[in-house]
DNA sequence: CCTACCGATCGGTAGG
DNA sequence: CCTACCGATCGGTAGG
């Protein structure tokens, strides 16, 4: 707090003036990053497509998210533990909510012969989530690879693994309007 | 310190009889979750096969040490920047090198065709254990899935992941010996 | 291995 | 928004 606070030019124990605690400072950062995702989710998903389609959208908003908002998208992942139990389980909420878009269009595929039929999305999500969400620990912006590479790899990555490319695809295509 | 001391019936003072300070401790058990790793890594790679063939036995080899010494495997992937400079940069070291060893299975698999030839063993690498090494955050060890049903689920989505059943595979098979 | 401490740090409060 | 504090916790030390 005392860190906090000097970076606005005062003292820590100022602070209380203004918010009740440290939690309720955290719990501002958490759903700041909580709505970033959101709304990447609600872009990636306007547009319809196959569901290999709006997972590499999906996956491209998330990557961007990482990147331009690393410090609230880090909170949003990994401090949320660190919160009195109500304002955790509203967090885990928010997280579970937006994953839960995720799984969705895992489903969608699988109906849709896109993506394996014993692809499990629970499963899924959690894999395709540990291996993005990784990014925050060794990607830097000002290395080789830029933002939009890095998306570009993660989501032929991500597609692979849940194995998009081999599926039985009895009705892939069905969605897709006819092209040349 | 207190709290260590306290688990082997002393005070927490009396710990700096046996060790020079917190640090010591923390290299310790760094040195032993690496121990477990290269050893997991030896017995995979001793018996040879294609890439792919390796690579799973890696990865099973990865996951059972991640489930069954979590503990020390956890604070060898987390904890090692919380040391003093020399020491960290020898744990990461460590860490280094037994990524190499992944790295240079992804080599080969490149070279013999069995993994695609646009993959980068660095990038491959990193996402590979950015997956793997996530279990330590959400695997339940009661839970649903077993060690070998977890390791096995790993090991089919690093390799699809990877590319490995996509690869050109112009010379696949050449190390396998002839099969009926 | 314990007694008795130290200095630093932390989130937070009373009272103005 | 500051002054002046509190109680708790932390890694660590001196001296026996």
């Amino acid at each position: 707090m005392r860190e906090l606070g000097n970076e606005l030019g005062l003292l820590g124990s100022s602070l209380y003036s203004h918010v009740s605690g440290k939690s309720e400072l955290l719990v501002e950062v958490i759903a700041r990053g909580a709505g970033f995702f959101s709304e990447s989710a609600d872009v990636a998903l306007a547009d319809g497509g196959t569901a290999p389609d709006r997972l590499r959208r999906l996956v491209r908003g998330h990557v961007e998210v990482l990147v331009d908002h690393a410090a609230e998208a880090r909170t949003f992942l990994d401090e949320a533990r660190y919160l009195p139990p109500a304002d955790r389980r509203r967090a885990v909420a928010m997280r579970d909510e937006y994953e839960s878009r995720w799984r969705q269009v895992m489903v969608d595929g699988i109906d849709e012969g896109s993506l394996p039929a014993d692809l499990d999305p629970r499963l899924g999500s959690i894999l395709t989530f540990s291996t993005l969400n990784a990014l925050i620990r060794w990607y830097d912006p000002t290395g080789p690879l830029g933002p939009d590479e890095i998306a570009g790899v993660l989501a032929d990555h991500t597609l692979a693994a849940l194995g998009a490319g081999t599926a039985t695809a009895h009705l892939a295509g069905a969605e897709t309007s006819q092209k040349t």
